[in-house]
DNA sequence: TTGATATACATACAGTTTGAATCTATTTAG
DNA sequence: CTAAATAGATTCAAACTGTATGTATATCAA
């Protein structure tokens, strides 16, 4: 007796178990020393599933990266969602602390600040993260800046110059973050109007 | 007729000729995308000489990280000898400008911005970049902070994140790099105390 | 100068990996 | 129930990496 299922779910099943799987090794061992053959034994499949779904291995990455993009923005939205018009400066470092705790998720900070830049290029990155964490950080920059918050900026400049300093406090031990979130709101202090 | 050259001569010369033609596909194409055959091709020599004077791949490119980033600390160093004596938040500011110049050279911000972090891992950059900009640009906050220039912050992570400032900007397009200088200017100034 | 040794380099090979092509099975539509 | 379409499995042909083995060139001692 055969289990019956539609295709629909089929594609989702083997989807979810190949994401899954991929998302794990990625974020474990790295892009380059994970091979597709580890992917869908951990997830239970073939390559010839992996390469029906996806056009390639890189495809197949680009798509953890997405998903780890909408978790973080899912997370820093509920952490942020209680806060009630707060300053648009403080709306910045709620947002900024809320990514912090969202990247230390294990294996996170490998995919989408590690691997993510060298392996999807210039030109793919741009174009994930212009529909994720840096729109909402270029939106509360410019906020800040139609409030007169903070000095009159180039809006995208420092919105990117931002996403650094958080990218990279992000890759901080454990035990150095709290200093790095206290210099970073000293910076941001410094953009005060 | 042989040519007599002495082995320091001979592994001079093809360590020479690895490097730079690795230098040069590393850059232009990337390191995942640079195969060891193209290297010893363009470098008129074979991979069993590749494979002799280097561990591996990872070897190869590690040895060329390291050559630009020296190359971009003379070049910075050049650039800035002539300032007697500025303070030290101009200080800070020339040595980032020059670095931005440093960065345009061809394939220097694909080495050294997108495949280093992923290829060599955190703790060989780390140990990398200790040696080279991250080392002075470590001094230059201290003296800030000693003179009093700027406010006291713990002085790791503020250069840590001056750096992550400095090299976000270096990838930014030519014609956005105005933009970018004036508005880290503006971040370090608001760091006077 | 010559023979022995060490070092530089070349060639050959084995193991992986990727992606494509082909083939099979299962679901859906007429 | 048959036909078409879609999901998924298997097979295959490059390509690449790193190692092992073989050869040439330089060095050094006698």
């Amino acid at each position: 007796m055969q289990i019956r299922r539609s295709q629909d779910q089929r594609r989702a099943d083997t989807q979810r178990a190949l994401l899954g799987a991929a998302r794990q090794m990625f974020g474990a061992k790295g892009y380059a020393a994970t091979g597709t053959p580890e992917i869908v034994a951990a997830a239970g499949v073939t390559r010839g599933a992996l390469y029906h779904h996806y056009a390639d291995k890189l495809a197949l990455f680009q798509a953890v990266v997405e998903q780890e993009h909408a978790l973080v923005a899912m997370t820093i939205n509920a952490a942020t969602a209680g806060d009630d018009e707060p300053g648009p400066v403080k709306a910045l470092v709620a947002g900024g602390d809320a990514f912090l705790d969202a990247m230390r998720e294990p294996g996170r900070r490998q995919i989408l600040l590690v691997d993510a830049p060298a392996v999807l290029g210039r030109t793919r990155l741009d174009s994930i993260d212009a529909r994720y964490g840096l729109r909402t950080l270029i939106a509360g920059v410019a906020a800040a800046i139609d409030a007169k918050a903070i000095k009159a900026l180039p809006v995208l400049p420092l919105a990117h110059l931002l996403n650094a300093l958080f990218d990279r406090a992000a890759m901080a031990e454990p035990d150095e973050l709290a200093d790095y979130r206290k210099t970073i709101k000293a910076l941001l202090r410094g953009l005060k109007t």
